[in-house]
RNA sequence: GCCGCCGUAGCUCAGCCUGGUGGAGCGGCGGGCUGUUAACCCGUAGGUCCCGGGUUCAAGUCCCGGCGGCGGCGCCA
C-alpha cells in the first residue's frame, strides 16, 4: 500500500506535512469544541486533533469508540502537550469502522485478571503485548542467525511420535487412525539420528508436556529449540549455550530498547549477559545452598526456591553442571571420571528466573545405553529406532533444548511465562 | 499428587467477622465544556450476591453439601 504513514515515522515528516495514518483507537477524549484520538498504530500511538470547525469530520469522529478502526489524513504540528511531541491535526477520516463495546478497559488491564486470558484474542493489541510480540520475535531471529552462522542446519522433526523422550506420564495421546501415537514432548532423539548426516542441526518447534504444574513456568505447549552436535562433548555445550543466549540478548539490546522500557525492564542485567558464564558443578551448588540455609543432601533435586536462591547469587546466567545420575534422563552419558554424576549441564537465568536450557553428553556406546535403560527400569524395546542409532557408527555427541518461551519471559522480566507468548497453552487453559 | 485462597453490576472490588431497604470506581447511555493526557463536571441505566439445602421473624452475611475458578510446590524447558 502506497501512500500510508506508519506512526512511528509521523515525527520524520515534521511540522507542516501532509500524512494519512491507518491504526485504531487508542484514547479518544471529548472537550467540546475538539476531540484527541490517539491512535495506535503497530509501530507506537499518536495523537489526532479533530477540530469542531470540521463539522462532518467532527460527528464522524464522535462515533469512535476505543478500538475502532480508522484512517485519518492531516498535517503534522510539533506540540509539547501532545504524547511524543507531535500530533495530526485531522481534515478527514476517509474511512473508520466502528467497533462494538470493547470489552477491556482500564480496570482489568490493571488488574492482571484471568479475564485478559479469556480475552487474550483481544489483549494481544495491548502495548504490553506489542512489546512483548515484538521481543519474541527478535528472538527467534536471533536463534535462527546464531545457528546459521554457526554452520548449523536446520531440521524438522515429526510433531506425532510413538516413544517417549522424557517420561511417559507426561505425554499427550492421540488417536491416529486407531493406532496410539503422542505428541512429541522433544525432537532430541531425530536430531540425534540426523547428526550422522548432518553432523550439526537445530529445530525450533513446540513442545508438548502433559505435566499437572500449575506454575509460572510452565507450558503444556511450549517452543523448544534444540541442538545437537557430532563428535562434541560437555565443554562444547557450555560454549555453545553461552555464546548463543548472549547473542539473542545482545540482538534484543540493539532492537527492543523501546519495547524493553514501556515493559518497565531493566536493561543492566542484559547487558551483563557476555560469555563465558560462570560454571557452578552440582556438588558445588549444594555447599553454596546449604551454607544459605538450606539443608540438601547429595543427590537431591536443586528444585525452584533452590534453583532461585542459587541465580540471586550471580549477576550473569549460569552454566550448573554434573548432575547426579538419578535426577537427569536415562540418555545422559555418565562421566567415566565419576560414574555417579552425568556430563550434563542446566542453564540458569539470573534474577531467580531459573532453568532455560537442558543439555549435555548423550551415551553413544550400545552397551552403555542399554543397561541405562534397563537401570531406569525402562523397556529398550521401546526405543528401538534411538537404540539402533549406536550400532553404525556412532561417535560421541551432545546436544541442548532451550525453553525459548522462558527465555522471552526473562528478557522481558516477565512475572508468568504465558504473558510471553500470545495463545497460551497451559494445564487449564486450551483457548483462545 | 500436596498446600493455600476466591466466587457480589460489563470490568476491578468493598460489604460477610458482629444477620435488618445491595454499594464504589471504571466502562455504557444522556447532557455540558475549544488543549485533553487513564480528561473533567452533572445526570442516568445496569444485580440469579455461583448453585442447592439448613438455621432464623429476617441470610450477600451464619452452617452443611455441591459446582466453578485462582496462586504455589513437586516435575521440567
Amino acid at each position: 500500500m502506497q501512500g500510508f504513514t506508519y506512526v512511528k515515522d509521523v515525527a520524520k515528516v515534521g511540522e507542516g506535512g501532509l500524512v494519512t495514518v491507518r491504526g485504531w483507537v487508542y484514547r479518544k477524549r471529548v472537550t467540546g469544541g475538539k476531540i484527541f484520538i490517539v491512535i495506535r498504530d503497530s509501530t507506537g500511538i499518536i495523537q489526532a486533533v479533530v477540530s469542531k470547525d470540521n463539522e462532518p469530520v467532527f460527528k464522524k469522529a464522535e462515533q469512535l469508540n476505543i478500538e475502532s478502526s480508522l484512517i485519518v489524513t492531516g498535517h503534522v504540528k510539533k506540540e509539547p502537550r501532545a504524547p511524543g511531541g507531535f500530533e495530526i491535526h485531522v481534515i478527514d477520516i476517509p474511512w473508520s469502522f466502528v467497533g462494538w463495546q470493547f470489552p477491556i478497559n482500564e480496570d482489568a488491564a490493571k488488574a492482571d485478571s484471568e479475564y485478559l486470558l479469556d480475552m487474550r484474542h483481544l489483549w494481544v493489541r495491548s502495548r504490553m503485548m506489542q512489546a512483548v510480540l515484538k521481543i519474541r520475535s527478535t528472538v527467534f531471529g536471533a536463534i535462527h542467525e546464531w545457528f546459521r552462522g554457526n554452520g548449523y542446519y536446520e531440521v524438522q522433526a515429526p510433531m506425532f511420535i510413538t516413544s517417549a523422550v522424557e517420561g511417559g506420564s507426561t505425554l499427550f495421546e492421540v488417536n491416529y487412525f486407531g493406532e496410539k501415537a503422542y505428541l512429541t514432548q522433544s525432537s532430541q532423539f531425530y536430531l540425534e539420528a540426523l547428526i550422522f548426516s548432518l553432523e550439526k542441526v537445530y529445530t525450533i518447534a513446540p513442545s508438548f508436556r502433559a505435566e499437572k504444574s500449575r506454575t509460572r513456568r510452565h507450558l503444556t505447549e511450549f517452543w523448544h529449540a534444540e541442538a545437537e552436535v557430532a563428535w562434541a562433548g560437555l565443554e562444547d555445550m557450555f560454549t555453545v549455550t553461552e555464546n548463543l543466549i548472549s547473542h539473542i540478548v545482545k540482538r534484543v539490546l540493539e532492537s527492543n530498547l523501546d519495547d524493553l522500557s514501556l515493559l518497565g525492564r531493566k536493561t543492566e542485567p542484559l547487558e551483563n549477559v557476555k560469555p563465558p558464564f560462570p560454571r557452578i558443578t552440582y556438588d558445588e551448588a549444594i555447599n553454596i545452598l546449604n551454607k544459605k540455609g538450606f539443608n540438601l543432601k547429595w543427590g537431591d533435586d536443586i528444585g525452584a526456591d533452590e534453583e532461585k536462591a542459587l541465580t540471586l547469587e550471580f549477576t550473569q546466567p549460569i552454566h550448573l553442571h554434573h548432575f547426579p545420575e538419578n535426577v537427569k534422563a536415562f540418555y545422559h552419558r555418565n562421566d567415566p571420571s565419576k560414574p555417579s554424576t552425568t556430563l550434563s549441564v542446566d542453564v540458569l537465568a539470573p534474577e531467580g528466573y531459573g532453568e532455560v536450557v537442558g543439555g549435555g553428553e548423550r551415551i553413544y556406546d550400545y552397551d552403555e545405553l542399554i543397561s541405562k535403560i534397563r537401570k531406569f527400569n525402562l523397556n529398550p524395546e521401546d526405543y528401538q529406532w534411538y537404540v539402533d542409532l549406536r550400532k553404525y557408527g556412532s561417535v560421541p555427541h551432545a546436544g541442548f533444548g532451550l525453553g525459548v518461551d522462558r527465555l522471552v519471559m526473562w528478557i522481558c522480566g516477565l512475572d508468568h511465562i504465558r504473558d510471553a507468548l500470545p495463545f497460551p497453552r497451559d494445564m487449564r487453559r486450551i483457548k483462545p
